[in-house]
DNA sequence: ACGGATCTGACT
DNA sequence: TAGTCAGAT
């Protein structure tokens, strides 16, 4: 539905900050001496000095742009400082860029609501606070104004010649005749700029700003003088702003549909856009994309700053460009497992700071093949529910690998050449983690009742491995059954039955078995993915992919091998439990499908632990979907519990130790489902049939 | 098939 | 839901 039509002018007080070049201030402040030269961050420097991410703006006066190589760069600007992506696991590593947005978030939210927007830019909503700035200290009556606010720049202001303009912009901010929409615009941009000096003072990161009534002016705005300065957009200069505004620099129609506007229609500014009626735009661009149009030729745009302070989705991949695709599985295999690593630290570290969960595992990739008819076809993402736990998400991630791969091939390929291919590369690689949510009841009680009966010592967060000669251990200890605790809580866990270890829940699957064992078989006996390290097929694995760092696959995975599966099966059940949760579930289950017995069996070790993921996976939504959870889903049909929590007789509570009873009683009240209110769509109807 | 690694949002 | 596409930085 198109957003509901609003005034030119709607009384609100948005603005947009943007960090300046934040990358390269994170590694100037990193390395202070770094301060004030040309700089640019770059990633990968091996092919052609690699590719410049952020550039300084002293770099940028020589001429320097994003996207250029470090050796064009060198070449532009032969004094330019040029600073690596941090690397882990052979790919770049963003973090310390992250924890710096983190830093500036947090300042930012100070002063109303706050949206990040992306690493270094956030959205705020501050007409509470500017009218009660307006009626506690206005402007008007202020005798001394900070140079930080008169600095700004005020679009419409007139500057004459030889007069201050630091005085004029002055007085237009204390105006006592504006109108009351200016005076909440002024109180904008004393808000704004102590933001911005709290943000210099406490990161000494600067930033520029937008100040205006909407998303969109407050963002062209943050744009039009940087570094480290601030643009107020009154009513009044929106006409004059937009009128020969690049019809392409807007928002949103930086690509096709932009390109759609100046080829179809020879639309190039945004005055141009003007002399369209809105029943015109809408026959080329369909109701919602041509109402959008009309209204944003106009300054109107009526998108709300929402409340969001975290990321909605995490995360990690690699490009492989050209000669260094991908050609083996177990190279492929290898990049899984370091994507899938990093991943997982980072959904840990968001369970342990922001106690969210995240619950879908997606991979994307993309590939071409050689030769044949339809090899224009993409690599289709394939998803899955997520499960925690690093070497589960490494599993799972190859799973939907060899999903999309058998996709991309199609099954009639894959029969006949099915494994080592020579027809096949992966250009990239990406795993991420989405559907965070906030885990339900902030105390995590239970963890906590866990934490506190675990020898001392052997909690907190396992070391990052980087042992290069490392051994991979046949069985890694503890993944089933403390896969959902939070890192600081994992301890090394004593199995009693290895044999459970390291299961391939996938292969449990009957639809899944037959189409894939025949993978299964020629993987296991031709390439070898279970080959312990140090056999000859290690060798050839390292020599097929010389990206690959000359480490051990740390959990050299079991994953597809029958073998493996099998001994899984032959594993003995645990003594059962007394307690009738456990009784509970294994008559729930008695029903069910062998995998989820399986489960059960796990659950055993750590009854609580699991259940915690019941909970967690369970309690945010209504009952009557919690049945649709639990089927078609590639490739484990549901690697997480299905319990109606309807079913589950609440006096099972009473069984489990008091402290952690509270928790598990908000897990089994179902939590009304936060409304989500759809926006309008945007230009998302751009490929409507009416074009 | 070198603008990389991430992210969001809409639609089907 | 999973999967695709567009767009942004």
């Amino acid at each position: 539905m198109p957003v509901a039509r609003r005034e030119t002018c709607d009384g609100r007080v948005i603005a947009h900050v943007d960090m300046d070049c934040f990358y390269v201030q994170v590694e100037q402040r990193k390395q202070p001496c770094l301060r004030g030269l040309p700089t640019a961050v770059v990633q990968y420097n091996s092919y052609k000095g690699g590719g410049l991410i952020a550039v300084s703006y002293e770099a940028r006066k020589c001429g320097v742009k994003r996207s250029m190589r470090g050796d064009e760069a060198k070449e532009a600007c032969p004094e330019i400082q040029l600073v690596q992506v941090p690397v882990a696991r052979g790919k770049a590593n963003l973090n310390t860029y992250r924890n710096a947005g983190s830093e500036v978030v947090t300042i930012l939210s100070r002063k109303g609501r706050c949206e990040r927007a992306s690493i270094d830019e956030v959205y705020l909503d501050l007409t509470d606070a500017a009218q009660t700035m307006l009626m506690e200290t206005p402007p008007e009556s202020m005798e001394h104004v900070e140079e930080e606010v008169i600095k700004s720049h005020v679009l419409g202001l007139q500057v004459k010649d030889g007069v201050d303009a630091k005085e004029e912009v002055r007085k237009w901010l204390c105006r006592s005749d504006a109108s009351y929409q200016e005076k909440l615009l002024a109180c904008g941009a004393f808000i704004v700029a102590d933001l911005r000096m709290q943000v210099l003072k406490e990161t000494e990161f600067t930033c520029s700003a937008g100040i205006a009534h909407n998303k969109m002016l407050a963002k062209l705005a943050s744009a039009m003088n940087k570094p480290a300065q601030q643009t107020v957009v009154p009513h009044s200069s929106v006409e004059g702003l937009l009128e020969s505004f690049p019809i392409k620099k807007m928002k949103q129609l930086g690509g096709k549909l932009g390109t759609s506007l100046q080829s179809d229609l020879g639309i190039n500014t945004v005055g141009d856009l003007l002399q369209f009626s809105e029943e015109k735009l809408q026959q080329h661009y369909g109701i919602n994309t041509g109402t959008w149009l009309w209204n944003i030729a106009r300054g109107i745009s009526g998108e709300e700053v929402e409340e969001r302070l975290l990321p909605k989705s995490h995360g990690s991949g690699k490009t492989f460009p050209g000669p260094q695709a991908l050609k083996t599985f177990a190279s492929v295999q290898h990049w899984l497992n370091e994507l899938s690593e990093e991943l997982s630290e980072r959904l840990d570290s968001d369970m342990d700071q922001n106690k969210r969960i995240a619950h879908t595992l997606t991979l994307h990739a993309r590939a071409y093949k050689r030769g044949d008819l339809d090899s224009h076809k993409k690599f289709p993402s394939k998803s899955c529910p997520l499960r925690y736990g690093t070497t589960k998400i490494q599993e799972d991630a190859l799973t939907l690998f060899h999903a999309g791969l058998r996709d991309f091939l199609g099954i009639f390929n894959s029969k006949t050449h099915s494994s080592e291919n020579n027809n096949w590369g992966i250009t990239a690689l990406s795993v991420s983690a989405s559907k965070i949510v906030p885990i339900p009841s902030g105390t995590h009680s239970i963890a906590k009742y866990f934490v506190e009966r675990l020898p001392s010592g052997s909690s907190s967060n396992q070391p990052v491995d980087n042992v290069i000669d490392e051994v991979a251990p046949s069985s890694p200890s503890g993944e089933n059954c403390w896969e959902v605790i939070p890192n600081e809580m994992q301890v090394e866990y004593l199995e009693e039955d290895p044999g459970m270890n390291h299961s391939n829940a996938c292969l449990d699957q009957p639809d899944l078995l037959g189409n894939l064992s025949e993978n299964v078989d020629g993987l296991t006996e031709e390439s070898s993915l279970v080959a312990p390290p140090g056999n000859e097929d290690r060798v050839t694995q390292i020599e097929s992919c010389r990206d690959i760092p000359a480490k051990e696959p740390r959990h050299a995975s079991d994953a597809y091998s029958l073998k493996a599966v099998e001994k899984k099966k032959a594993a003995g059940k645990k003594p059962q439990g007394n307690c009738s949760i456990t009784k509970f579930f294994n008559n729930y289950h008695s029903s069910q499908s062998s995998f989820e017995q399986k489960n059960v069996a796990n659950a055993q070790g750590s009854p609580s632990a699991s259940s915690s993921y019941l909970a967690n996976n369970q309690v945010e939504m209504l009952p009557e979907e919690v049945d649709k959870n639990s089927i078609g889903c590639i490739p484990q049909r549901s690697q997480t519990w299905s319990y109606n929590i309807d079913e589950i007789d609440p006096s099972i509570i009473d069984e489990l130790p008091p402290e952690i009873q509270d928790e598990f009683r908000t897990w089994l009240r179902p939590r009304k489902r936060p409304h989500v209110v759809k926006r309008g769509s945007n230009i998302t109807q751009y490929f409507r049939p009416d074009k």
